[in-house]
DNA sequence: GTCTATAGCGGGATAGAC
DNA sequence: GTCTATCCCGCTATAGAC
């Protein structure tokens, strides 16, 4: 067996595409094997059980966003650019990648303690080195000490980004609108937030 | 056969618990009548299918919510103390009902056209009533007219309350905390997030 | 009304031919 | 390597005794 032939590549993306939008039970093999015009058989055979097979999907998402967040935390802008920054990734990958808040939120309520460990990983953690970075952000920034400390500052910008995206179908009920208006209205929400975080962050 | 009868209340009662803490698809016949100690058949007998069960439960569900965001609306209080009396409400009710938030939020991504429906009602829903509310409240409240509009105010705080009960499971394996701290910390965040949009709504 | 037994089906996994 | 056929379990739902 030889890695990264076509059947195994074929195999891998239908299961991100099926596991991302349907969830983990939502998710059959019948359905990944049609999807990648393979049978049943060739996704055991390459990758065991739907178990492992889900792990792959789960580890490649958390590199997804973590290679986003860590580009961003890694450059020298002061606290404000970085949230700027923060809100425009956030709102272009979940725009670009839409059941990927709810696959998450899903999988961390059905199995907490497997999803946790796959997305925070073993090593030094995505929300380790956010915290970290604001931290010292922080001290550069006049003044706001006390007003918002830094894991409740990340908090707030993540919850801000990522929610609207959970509740996607209330909110495009509510204003009888479809996916593309509400991609829009979040691209155009972008810069009112950041001027809400901004205004929260000063004494 | 009798409304309110022992055996029908069990039933719902078990369904309720099992239902919320599990999902649709986590949760079993055969669990539901364990928990409510009848048989399978039982619950076919009152319910007819797990479908028609899984509805009334989902329906309670909109009432407990709904029940308390209407309280306070109907208050006579200005803005800032309506975003007060929300915030503790929705920590107060997360709080006492841990799984809701992800339960809801599951059942929209793998059915939204159906939850939604039952979510927000045939009638005038919760998020209408609230959003009416806000417009209101906002002409009372100097000179933020321009800076956030009012369903942004809405989601933000919602999104804010909301979101953290969500990712329970991480913020828990990043402070290395157990839930009882996990809802101190929710208690202790609260003041300083109503601070928090008070600030951010002042001109 | 409530139970036991079972029908019927969908899904994960494997055996074995090619 | 890839397929078809099949095993076997778990689940919803129903039949029928009491």
């Amino acid at each position: 067996m030889s890695l990264n032939n076509q059947t195994e590549l074929a195999i891998i993306e239908a299961a991100r595409k099926i596991f991302i939008s349907k969830g983990y039970s939502g998710t059959t093999m019948e359905k990944i094997a049609t999807e990648a015009n393979v049978s049943k058989a060739s996704l055991h055979y390459y990758y065991r059980s739907k178990d492992k097979l889900f792990e792959i999907v789960l580890s490649e998402v958390r590199e997804i966003i973590q290679e986003k967040l860590i580009l961003i935390i890694k450059s020298e802008d002061n606290i404000e650019v970085i949230i700027k920054k923060i809100n425009d990734v956030y709102v272009e990958t979940l725009i670009n990648h839409p059941y990927l808040p709810n696959f998450i939120i899903n999988e961390i309520s059905s199995n907490p303690e497997k999803i946790v460990k796959i997305l925070l990983g073993d090593k030094l953690s995505t929300f380790t080195i956010l915290r970290m970075m604001v931290i010292i952000r922080n001290k550069t920034f006049k003044g706001n000490k006390d007003v918002v400390n830094s894991y409740d500052l990340i908090l707030n910008v993540i919850s801000l980004n990522v929610f609207p995206f959970l509740i996607r179908p209330i909110i495009k009920n509510i204003f009888k609108i479809e996916d593309e208006q509400f991609n829009s209205y979040m691209n155009n929400r972008k810069s009112g937030l950041s001027t809400f975080l901004f205004k929260a962050l000063k004494q």
